[in-house]
DNA sequence: TCGCAGGTAGAAC
DNA sequence: GTTCTACCTGCG
C-alpha cells in the first residue's frame, strides 16, 4: 500500500531524532510494533520511489494504520512549500537540497520520546539508541521480534544500578544484576529516567500536554529532572508534534551562529529566541534540516 | 590515553 | 539573570 508523499525514509531513520531509535532494518524495509488504541500493530515500512510503501499485521483498519503512519513520518506535511520557504531566504537554501526528504519522525509514544531525550544529553546518538533499545529489551512489551517502549507505570520500580538491585531482590551475586537502568548504559541519567516515570505515572497526565499551549508545555516538562531547554524542547517536537518549538544545542549554536551572525559566538539561550522569532510554525523542520546540514556536510569542521 | 558526545544541575558571581 | 564545572560511559 503506497502513500504518495515524498519522503527519504532512511535519512529520517537516521537523522538522530530523539523520539525513538530507529527500527529494525533489512534489505530496505524498516519494521516495529506501534500501539494503536491497545491494538498492537506490526508494520513493515519501505520507501518505493520517493513514496512510502507498507503493510502491517494487527486488528485495526486500513484507515488508523495509515493515519498513525501519516503522525508519525509526518506525511501531511508540504515538503515542496517548505522548500519553497527555504527558498526565500538566502541563509537556508544550501542546506535544502542537502536534507531533501527528511522529514519529522514522530513518537508513537510521547514517553519514549521523554526517556530518549533525557537519554541524548551530553550523549552520543549512538549510545542512547542503544540504551533505549535496551529498556524495551528489559521492559518493554513484546510483540514477535519487537518490542513497545514501557509505560510510565511499568518503570516506577526499575532499580537504578547493580547495588540496588542486589539489596533489593536479594540477588546476593552483583555480577548477575542487570535489570537495572544503570545497565542499559544510561549513567547519572538513571535518577531522571525513575523519576520522570513517577511524575508521568502519578502527577501529570501525559495526554493533557497535547492541549497546552506551547509556552504551558514547555514549562510543564521543564520540572522534570534531568530536562532543560534542549531537551524540553526535544520532547514538545519529537514527542507531542509542537512545530514552534526550536530545540538548540551546540551544533545550532554553529551553524547559526555562522549563518546569521557573522560567526560570532552568542548563547544557546539566544539562540533559540532567535530560531522561535525567525522561523514561526517552521521553526521545529528548519531546525532538523540544520542540524543534519551542520553534522554531515562537513562545514563545521572547517570552521572548528 | 584522553576528549568528546544533540546538556543539566547546582553553585558562584 | 548569566557563567562555571562536574558528570556516566563507550568510542575514536
Amino acid at each position: 500500500m503506497i502513500i504518495e508523499s515524498p519522503i527519504d525514509l532512511e535519512l529520517t531513520q537516521l537523522s538522530g531524532q530523539t523520539s525513538q531509535p530507529p527500527w529494525r532494518e533489512v534489505d530496505g524495509t524498516f519494521s516495529n510494533v506501534v500501539d494503536i488504541g491497545g491494538n498492537k500493530v506490526i508494520f513493515n515500512v519501505k520507501q518505493y520511489g520517493e513514496f512510502l510503501d507498507f503493510n502491517y499485521s494487527g486488528d485495526v483498519s486500513y484507515r488508523q494504520a495509515s493515519d498513525k503512519l501519516n503522525y508519525i513520518f509526518d506525511l501531511d506535511f508540504d515538503l515542496d512549500k517548505f522548500y519553497k520557504y527555504l527558498g526565500n531566504h538566502a541563509e537556508l537554501t544550501e542546506m535544502s537540497k542537502f536534507c531533501n526528504g527528511l522529514r519529522l519522525f514522530l513518537a508513537p509514544d510521547p514517553f519514549e520520546c521523554v526517556i530518549s531525550s533525557i537519554c541524548s544529553a551530553n550523549n552520543s546518538i549512538k549510545r542512547w539508541t542503544k540504551s533505549i533499545s535496551q529498556i524495551k529489551r528489559n521492559w518493554g512489551d513484546h510483540h514477535g521480534d519487537y518490542s513497545i517502549f514501557p509505560k510510565s507505570s511499568d518503570l516506577l520500580g526499575v532499580y537504578l544500578d547493580e547495588e540496588e538491585e542486589s539489596d533489593l531482590s536479594g540477588v546476593s551475586d552483583i555480577s548477575m544484576c542487570t535489570n537495572n537502568l544503570k545497565d542499559c548504559g544510561v549513567g547519572y541519567r538513571a535518577p531522571y529516567m525513575r523519576r520522570a516515570s513517577e511524575i508521568f505515572a502519578d502527577e501529570i497526565s501525559i495526554g493533557e500536554i497535547f492541549n497546552m499551549s506551547y509556552e504551558e508545555a514547555f514549562e510543564t516538562v521543564l520540572e522534570v529532572p534531568g530536562v532543560g531547554p534542549k531537551v524540553a524542547d526535544c520532547i514538545l517536537l519529537y514527542g507531542f508534534n509542537f512545530r514552534e518549538a526550536f530545540p538548540s544545542d551546540v551544533w545550532i549554536k554553529r551553524i547559526v551562529s555562522h549563518l546569521y551572525f557573522d560567526g560570532k559566538d552568542i548563547s544557546v539561550a539566544r539562540v533559540r529566541d532567535f530560531g522561535m522569532e525567525e522561523f514561526g510554525d517552521n521553526a521545529g523542520y528548519v531546525q532538523l534540516y540544520l542540524f543534519h546540514y551542520a553534522r554531515k556536510s562537513g562545514l563545521m569542521n572547517k570552521l572548528k
